[in-house]
DNA sequence: TCAAAAGTGTTTAGTCTACACCCATGA
DNA sequence: TCATGGGTGTAGACTAAACACTTTTGA
């Protein structure tokens, strides 16, 4: 079932995919108060890249980037948008994956496919961090979440692309309720809460937010959860997504 | 200055732009209390379609959608927004452009490039009505304003590009004051509600319309325009770009 | 002086902000 | 019973909607 590049579809022409048209993830996870994306590090370099991967010649843009997605999260049905394609002439660098490829004992030819010139489609996902398991890709041997607040340098053109992904979702995140996608079921108001301010990058009020998400009536309250501490205890909610579809 | 497409671009294998990728622009007009949009008619067909072009390899993406609305407007520096990237393999119909072709005397094989899939990069321009001149590609025999209202039928899913660039200027309207770009550069203020008006489809109220785009500081108010109607003479306004920059 | 359109004032309703208060819970 | 976090109440500020009133123009 879970497909991934082989090494054949390395070493070939680039045959039974879209050239010149790359896909790139922006897979946003939650925990512990930050936000973090999951990173690729290749294999004996100190390279990291956002998820990525082409496009079959049989496949919708949309399927492409989901597959990417589930090979890299082992995850289905996740919320998935594409937000920009970017195509300018200094993404093409092709040192970085030069280097990648020497570090696997290849050594192409300068017109080797990979090493052309790409458009990259990129896209943002919204995932449950406690339920994705990052699986590496054939030239990468890590992929690991990373604190969005201290991100290390990225491969070409990623931390824009990163930026461009952040900038989106903020402006979307009320428009389109996409916040539930990054918690577990069942949360606790106070979750909510500290992901949108996470999100956005500021504090906001206790009892003005609890209102505005009761007022959406698209949360459903569970039973309370005794959590041990010394204070009352929160409901949990869990998002209803039938209630107001989008 | 003008670049269009030659025919030894149309015989040639491509060569020279980006394969299986396109760009389709969405270009928007105001005219008579219309929206408008440029569409091509191709020649001894019927077909309508939208302005697009393709991406030369040692060009920009957004240049390349530049140089496609320069191509087809006669304007420079205009309003030009990105807002979506169509890649479902259903948009690969070739029946269209193979007649298209025919009705040009020309008779390619099935493998020709522009026969084979694309994924289209979308694009919406807003423009003056009044200072654009339409310019029919090669392959079209004319290029005109059609009514939004009033759309015949498209070619692919153009129809679908439409849409959705009209979704996206809606949602974009208040949120980036982007309608300023459709008006002549002095109107009234019955001009901008009548526009406003019409791209989101809905009645406003004249008086707090006024005072909501006065309170955005944005507009110049200059003398008044004798209209010779048998009332008051409204005030004409010029949208200030240095007042408040995106 | 009248009708029509433009500009502004005013009342009202709704929403958001800030703070306050009470509740539940385990130490 | 105390401290802490959770849930709701409420007064004031701000914003938006609806309506009314005045002004300007040419017939």
């Amino acid at each position: 079932m879970r497909e991934r590049l082989h090494p054949e579809e390395i070493q070939a022409d680039g045959a039974g995919f879209l050239p010149s048209l790359a896909i790139d993830t922006v897979i946003f996870g939650f925990h512990e108060g930050q936000l973090k994306i999951l990173l690729l590090e290749y294999k004996n370099t100190n390279w990291l890249a956002l998820p990525g991967g082409f496009v079959r010649e049989t496949e919708n843009l949309n399927d492409a980037a989901r597959r990417v997605l589930a090979e890299r999260t082992s995850l289905q049905g996740i919320y998935l948008e594409q937000f920009y394609t970017f195509g300018d002439l200094d993404r093409y660098d092709p040192t970085p994956l030069r280097a990648i490829m020497s570090a696997h004992g290849l050594n192409y030819s300068d017109h080797h496919w990979l090493l052309r010139r790409f458009v990259s489609v990129g896209y943002y996902a919204l995932v449950d961090f406690t339920k994705a398991v990052p699986v590496p890709d054939l030239l990468a041997d890590r992929c690991d979440w990373y604190d969005l607040a201290n991100l290390p340098p990225l491969m070409q053109d990623h931390q824009k692309i990163v930026q461009k992904a952040l900038d989106t979702l903020r402006i979307e995140l009320d428009r389109k309720l996409i916040g539930f996608n990054l918690l577990s079921e069942t949360f606790t108001m106070a979750d909510l809460q500290r992901l949108y301010e996470t999100i956005l990058g500021q504090k906001l009020h206790r009892s003005g937010f609890q209102r505005k998400m009761l007022s959406l009536e698209i949360l459903e309250r569970l039973d309370k959860q005794y959590s041990g501490g010394a204070h009352k205890a929160p409901y949990l909610y869990r998002f209803a997504f039938d209630k107001k579809p989008e």
